[in-house]
DNA sequence: GTTACTGCAAAGCTTTTGCATCCCT
DNA sequence: AGGGATGCAAAAGCTTTGCAGTAAC
């Protein structure tokens, strides 16, 4: 769901950030975002707007989102990391054909397992990917057969 | 839980797969081994016994035991890659102030959502992260107040 | 005018690759 | 003996960092 980026700049007004060219580029380009971009996606995206981008800057300004809590990092592709500006806790779906990954918004009823009380392990938050095959990958296998 | 390494030598042999030193002391050192251990883990705990053991020969051991569905990769620490020999579907627990990751081998009763079903995602598998503070990190907490 | 951000290039890590040599089978 | 594995070093990705110049406030 897109946020009021207007409503976004005075909240980053308000907190002292800077709000430059670049940024706005890239919030503008996160808001709504549902594809779980890498660093590189973002920066040819946001470069075609602003030719002047640099990659560093790209990782500068995930880095310091993050930290304000505006976005999450991904750690569900071994080959890079990617970024979400969905901060409500939620799952994936992860298709192990074409390397997709779809949302799931719905909140799962997750049991805390024995072991982790055990443990004394205190559980603040759970996520779940689910791996499977999805629709597009299945219809092509089908074709195949 | 230890494998008879003995037992994994015939299947390999069986297989047609070359045991040199260097793959035994792998699969000797991740029998069994819960640490989720990364690349230079192994190499390091290996080349104390193998001193010209080299790191292309860890990657390359690793991949190929990937191969085989002798071990797993998990996507659960953004720094690097890390090895799990346990191939059994299984969650964790991962500590967000020290990252450590711990197993939990219990059967969780897992929901397939419906937002799956409705795209037509065919889910194989799962794998719940959950995360938290772990007894040793609470305990260091309390004596910090 | 300050302060923080940008862009560049260099460096830092992790992982992969090419190739000559070695050694399991 | 043959073919795959090893070790080295170089390269390839991804990410971070230092610093001078620049733009936001």
């Amino acid at each position: 769901m897109k946020t009021n980026i207007a409503t976004k700049i005075k909240e980053y007004k308000a907190r002292g950030i800077k709000l430059t060219h670049q940024r706005l580029a890239i919030l503008e380009y996160l808001d709504g975002n549902t594809s779980h971009p890498s660093a590189e996606n973002i920066y040819k995206a946001v470069k075609r707007k602003f030719p002047m981008m640099s990659f560093a800057t790209v990782y500068k300004t995930l880095e310091t989102l993050r930290q304000k809590g505006d976005i999450i990092e991904l750690t569900i592709d071994p080959l890079r990391r990617r970024y979400d500006p969905d901060i409500k806790p939620h799952h994936h779906l992860i298709c192990i054909k074409c390397k997709k990954i779809a949302d799931i918004e719905a909140d799962l009823p997750i049991v805390i397992p024995d072991e982790a009380k055990k443990e004394g392990f205190e559980v603040t938050g759970n996520q779940v990917e689910f791996y499977g095959i999805c629709s597009n990958c299945k219809s092509k296998e089908n074709h195949n057969h």
